[in-house]
DNA sequence: CATGAGCGA
């Protein structure tokens, strides 16, 4: 280390001289594509000079490339109507366009459509927005088709992919209780409903989500949660599902709810005791509730 | 007073 050198202590020596107080007054390019830009600098002696800098910009073919330079022919519209060709640095910049892509979990990861998978896009551009039940072919959804409880034994996506495939009998290696699931996706044991002895998840006999026994408190306060009338409504048994009316906008209840309950009794149970009940300082009002209006589509 | 939301081949 010879401490007679005098050397660039950093590299920030570099940015000071880069940035010394340097203004740009004026920036502008011509319709012959020169650049004048015009900047004042105090010099190490304290004096001021004027820079006036003309810059002949040529095509730089090996930056610009023949697509893009031809664009600076393109007649200006909008706002820019008429002016010259090529950018006016007084109203372009340019900047860099980074896309931020979030997603939840790690599926971004999509994957190229198989043969199959382009079949059936191309027949779902042939419908043309038509829309066919999977299960009996009408023009709903599958999740509104009116059979939907008289077919609704088969196994979901068996039977769509009998189109696609030859019948072929050699099933892929499956493992004993997955047989069901041999169209490709992971099905945990506790949603497989094929096995009949296999999972206790379907409890009773009810497997349906919209055949619950459900009651309609109303007279809830506004600020009342769905986890308040689940703890409420908790004592008495099993709560399948809380909802609270909400205003779409706001957020604010609108004074009233539906419980849902696993058990039919236990509901009969709830409602009898919660019914008159003051909360809040509202006196609630329990009752059974109708099914939902029918939405058709 | 008061009867829910969303998904989409």
């Amino acid at each position: 280390m010879a401490p007679t050198a005098i050397q660039k202590t950093s590299w920030a020596d570099d940015i000071d001289e880069l940035e010394a107080p340097t203004k740009v007054v004026e920036d502008s390019v011509d319709e012959n594509g020169i650049r004048t830009t015009v900047e004042y600098i105090t010099n190490e002696k304290g004096k001021k000079v004027k820079i006036t800098r003309r810059i002949k910009r040529t095509l730089q073919k090996s930056v610009v490339e023949h697509n893009v330079a031809e664009r600076k022919k393109w007649a200006k519209f909008g706002q820019e109507k008429g002016h010259p060709p090529g950018p006016d640095r007084a109203t372009t910049t340019v900047g860099e366009e980074l896309s931020l892509k979030l997603s939840a979990g790690n599926k971004n990861a999509e994957v190229e459509p198989t043969p199959s998978q382009n079949m059936k896009t191309q027949l779902k551009a042939a419908g043309a927005g038509k829309v066919v039940c999977r299960r009996c072919s009408g023009d709903h959804f599958t999740a509104k088709c009116p059979y939907k409880d008289t077919l609704s034994v088969l196994n979901s996506s068996d039977t769509v992919m009998d189109d696609d495939l030859p019948p072929s009998d050699n099933a892929p290696p499956a493992p004993s209780g997955g047989a069901s699931t041999s169209g490709g996706k992971y099905v945990p044991p506790s949603m497989r409903g094929a096995g009949r002895g296999a999972g206790e998840a379907m409890r009773g006999t009810g497997s349906n989500r919209d055949d619950l026994p459900t009651l309609r408190v109303t007279n809830v306060s506004e600020d009342t949660q769905e986890n308040d009338l689940r703890d409420l409504f908790g004592n008495f048994g099993r709560v399948a599902r809380v909802y609270v009316g909400r205003d779409r906008e706001t957020g604010a209840g609108k004074g009233f709810a539906f419980v849902s309950f696993e058990d039919r009794a236990v509901a009969q149970k709830a409602m009898e005791k919660v019914h008159g009940m003051g909360y809040d300082n509202l006196i609630l009002s329990v009752q059974w509730s109708q099914p939902r209006p029918e939405q058709r589509g």
